[in-house]
DNA sequence: AATGTGGCCTCCTCA
DNA sequence: AGGCCACATT
């Protein structure tokens, strides 16, 4: 009984066996504060307290489940699965459900993803005919987001005037009309949002005492996970639940704080020892995860910031490899580099892809790498991003089920009601809006009683309204037999979805109707698991719920061996043996958005810290001088966050991709200039998609190739200075010109015209070189 | 009301 | 570069 504890280091053990009352631990990264988590809720066990009064918040459902199946594998399953486990969204949507009545939402309310309350909000701003680049809807979403966050209702936000005299001075005077209409909408269709999830449970424990007390008395023991990154709301969710019993148990790291764009306060963790009295803190100082190099550089990273606990993280851990610095040329260059990088250590130590993770600052960033480790042949997945459940086909079914469950739901009821098309077009739907808004129902209630209301539609119209209402009761009917899987497999057919995406025979088509079939698949899968599961009923409800909360970490299964590739804030928690951290970059990271103040940027360096302590073996930094953003070549600086790494722990790589020949970046030299020393024979060319190759001749050198003039080029201007007009900028005689590889240059002479525009420029670096314009990535500084 | 096309905006991070 | 929306056409 005793020997799982027996793994515990003394600082690990002390509070593993402290159950009672408020405690901190204060985990430095990779220090083992998940074993700390799993072996505290099986001693609590142990000890005899009933699972059913534990309640453990997690910051992914993943990590919950993982916990969970340890804490079984210690106690045993039947007594593992009274407990209650998972993210904070997730266990008070299930709260909710069970106490709707008393917030006047019925049980099966919606949960609105980003993007539904996206469309609701823009739909509001053009109901109320406000212009829609002053109030652009994802800022307004943003707004109220964090108004939810910080319990600010509709209400408390009228009375609260420099709460309007901020919004009005942002030229938003209608801002607290929008959040009105939004909260009002959301209610109306029985939706909540994600922050509802919270502000609701908020508002039910704070209005009603017995249904607090009940929880209270519910979850006697309460544990926190990554505490750092909880929000107002949450925090008072805590405070409220722990109450009675302060038997409250917060875990996180400072350090590790990247979640304020949420709303998360960092002063919750900085203050817990002031919120309860008596609390015990407890420090985890030793890792366990990485190298001393890693270690070290990371504490050196992390010293910049002011704002932080005390706390020192360290290591017995070997010295390890120093971290690799590369520059590449641009940002295609850096995912070959990260590819070829890849591939030479899978070669040579022979391990698995499911070794390598490639973390990144935003999701756009993928597509470079992706493409290079497809080139490969090295197995990838991308997490995150564009994630399953928010495509469009995807969504789609998802909508179907979802009026299905509540019929009011009108995100869901306006993206269906005329796709696949059924002759039914937005003039009409508008209209319905109006007339719901007017009555104060829902709209499809509004199509149920047609005749009953003033609405001026035709009686064809009505007919296909009519149709609309009546198939999606029929998919209601057919619910309460069937399974999931049977109906969505019974909607996709009889709606006309699949069809629709058939029609055409695209790639895209091929692709939707792939990404279909994978949703059954889910949804046959959730079937069979669910009938393993006690308490679960294997509902539609279930499965809507698990698929509006799940992240996309969620969703894997661990099943293939795969290189990860995902952001920053995707990574937290999780380790890899090889970690690449591509695009550091000024303006990228750290983010252009997120260098106006000092705790902005404080964020983001604790964002780089937890980039660079997932390595347990080798970390590679890379950046690029130039990189394609919004379409565009752009040039950037390697970041600041690089200099800030004690150079002793750093290795700055010889960067050979510099010196690669690449037609696809490069101008078409001609004459007898040499391209930087390198001979082209020993350079293997590929055609770059706007080159053809001539008719007969081998793909050798840039001369054997013909242009196309690409579709773009604009039509030389004759203007008298001579000046040139390509790729919409404009190049004149006498410029300074910036050339990716050749540097500074001033043009002296201007030839030709369209396709076939030659200058002539001086580079600094050596003589004159000709250039044939239409391939040169020219910038004119001057 | 459906279909086709050009212009415009965006790409910060997440449950 | 790509997705979405507004506008034009049928």
């Amino acid at each position: 009984m005793k020997s799982y504890l027996d793994q515990l280091n003394s600082a690990q053990l002390e509070p593993t066996i402290q159950i009672e009352g408020p405690m901190i631990v204060i985990a430095g990264a990779g220090s083992g504060k998940t074993r700390v988590l799993t072996f505290r809720i099986a001693y609590m066990m142990s000890k005899g307290i009933d699972p059913f009064n534990i309640l453990a918040l997690t910051f992914t459902n993943k990590a919950a489940r993982e916990m969970k199946s340890r804490i079984a594998a210690i106690v045993g399953d039947s007594e593992a699965k009274n407990l209650w486990m998972g993210t904070f969204h997730s266990v008070f949507a299930k709260i909710l459900r069970i106490e709707a009545d008393r917030l006047g939402y019925p049980s099966n309310f919606t949960i609105y993803d980003t993007q539904d309350s996206d469309r609701l909000i823009a739909s509001i701003i053009k109901e109320m005919n406000l212009d829609k680049d002053i109030y652009k809807y994802k800022q307004i979403r943003s707004r109220i987001s964090s108004y939810k966050n910080s319990l600010i209702t509709v209400r408390a936000y009228f009375q609260n005037p420099e709460l309007i005299e901020a919004d009005t001075m942002a030229r938003r005077p209608r801002m607290g009309d929008i959040y009105k209409a939004y909260v009002d909408r959301c209610f109306k269709a029985g939706a909540m949002d994600f922050d509802d999830l919270l502000l609701k449970t908020n508002e039910l424990l704070t209005r009603f005492p017995d249904a607090l007390a009940k929880y209270q008395n519910r979850f006697k023991y309460i544990l926190v996970d990554e505490y750092q990154d909880t929000n107002h709301s949450q925090y008072l969710i805590v405070r409220a639940l722990s109450d009675k019993f302060q038997n409250i148990c917060v875990v996180g790291d400072d350090a590790q704080s990247i979640y304020a764009f949420r709303g998360a306060n960092i002063n919750n963790i900085l203050n817990f020892q002031k919120d309860y009295d008596d609390v015990k803190v407890f420090r985890l100082e030793q890792n366990y995860r990485s190298t001393k190099n890693i270690v070290n550089a990371a504490n050196s990273i992390i010293d910049k910031n002011q704002t932080k606990l005390d706390k020192v993280v360290w290591t017995a851990n070997d010295e390890g490899a120093k971290i690799k610095v590369n520059r590449s040329l641009t940002d295609g260059d850096e995912g070959r580099y990260v590819a070829s990088t890849i591939f030479e250590t899978k070669m040579q130590e022979h391990v698995p892809n499911s070794e390598f993770a490639v973390l990144y600052r935003t999701n756009a960033q993928s597509r470079a790498i992706e493409d290079a480790l497809r080139k490969r042949d090295i197995k990838y997945r991308i997490y995150g991003g564009l994630s399953f459940y928010q495509r469009k086909e995807i969504k789609d079914v998802l909508s179907y089920l979802r009026l299905v469950i509540n019929p009011a739901d009108e995100e869901a009821l306006k993206r269906v009601i005329n796709f696949p098309p059924r002759g039914i077009g937005q003039t009409t739907v508008d209209k319905l809006v109006v007339a719901a808004n007017g009555l104060d129902r829902s709209i499809f209630d509004v199509i149920k009683n047609l005749d009953k209301v003033e609405i001026k539609i035709n009686s064809g119209t009505k007919a296909r309204l009519e149709n609309f209402a009546t198939l999606i009761e029929s998919y209601q009917v057919m619910n309460q037999n069937a399974d999931v899987f049977e109906l969505a497999e019974h909607v996709t057919k009889s709606s006309g979805l699949i069809r629709e995406f058939n029609k055409d025979g695209t790639p895209e088509g091929a692709a939707r109707m792939e990404n279909i079939e994978e949703l059954l698949n889910g949804m046959k899968d959730f079937v069979e698991g669910q009938k393993e599961i006690a308490d679960a009923t294997g509902s539609l409800a279930e499965f809507l719920e698990d698929v509006a909360l799940a992240s996309d970490l969620d969703n894997d299964k661990g099943d293939s061996d795969h290189v990860a590739l995902m952001t920053i804030h995707l990574a937290k928690g999780l380790e890899f043996p090889y970690v690449f951290i591509v695009g550091l970059e000024e303006d990228l990271f750290p983010s252009a958005m997120s260098m106006n103040t000092r705790s902005e940027l404080e964020e983001e360096r604790r964002l780089f810290y937890v980039a660079l302590t997932r390595a347990e073996k080798q970390a590679y930094l890379t950046y690029a001088l130039s990189r394609y953003r919004w379409g565009k070549l752009i040039d950037a600086e390697p970041s600041r966050f690089i200099e800030e790494i004690d150079e002793q722990y750093l290795d700055i790589v010889t960067p050979i991709e510099e010196r690669r020949y690449n037609p696809m970046l490069d101008a078409s030299i001609f004459g007898d200039v040499e391209p930087n020393k390198v001979s082209p024979n020993k350079i293997r060319y590929k055609p770059a998609k706007q080159l053809q190759p001539k008719k007969g001749t081998p793909r050798k050198t840039p001369e054997n190739f013909q242009a196309t003039a690409p579709k773009n080029l604009k039509p030389v201007s004759k203007s008298s200075n001579g000046s040139a007009n390509l790729f919409d900028s404009k190049l004149a005689v006498g410029n300074i010109v910036k050339h990716i590889r050749f540097g500074k240059g001033e043009v002296l002479k201007i030839e030709g015209s369209g396709a076939d525009t030659k200058a002539e420029i001086k580079f600094e670096t050596g003589g004159n070189k000709k250039l044939l314009l239409r391939f040169a990535k020219l910038e004119v500084i001057g």
